[in-house]
DNA sequence: TGCGTATGTAAAGTATGTTTTACATTGCGG
DNA sequence: CCGCAATGTAAAACATACTTTACATACGCA
């Protein structure tokens, strides 16, 4: 899945850490999100969008042949 | 969170195993989602709302106080 | 040079999501 | 009444998401 998380997240002009506060989960978490190491669940996904002020799909975009 | 999948399942005229094989899930996935027992990956959520032309927004809404 | 901030990463542990097998209950059509 | 489809549920196992602690690297700046 592919996200909009770090480029979303410089235009604040915030750090991973900041990110991270705001949302409410750990800096480490941040950064494996941004790294594509996982995806979010969909609570943090929701949480993600509405910081940010966009709709999930506007944030996230599935790859071709996933689920 | 909250989830329209057991209405909108109906309207389509489905059991909980016709759209279990639609998503590649189990059928026990289905009935607890339904249930209200866990929330869906974040890619099972867009299977699910792509399944029934809709955004995520439309089919899934967080509570309150949630993430 | 040396310090502070930001980022990347790893390992261990906990929490959540999903599958498989299996069984119980309900309701409907014959 | 019987059989069958649909639904609810449980336990064990496994996969993924997330936290905490800890350390490494890079960069800008006093």
């Amino acid at each position: 899945m592919r996200n909009r998380i770090h480029e979303l997240r410089r235009q604040g002009g915030w750090s991973q850490a900041d990110l991270a506060t705001r949302l409410k989960v750990s800096r480490q978490t941040v950064n494996a999100l941004e790294r594509g190491r996982y995806d979010p669940s969909l609570p943090l996904a929701f949480a993600i969008a509405r910081l940010f002020g966009l709709t999930i799909e506007e944030v996230f975009q599935p790859e071709e042949d996933e689920a």
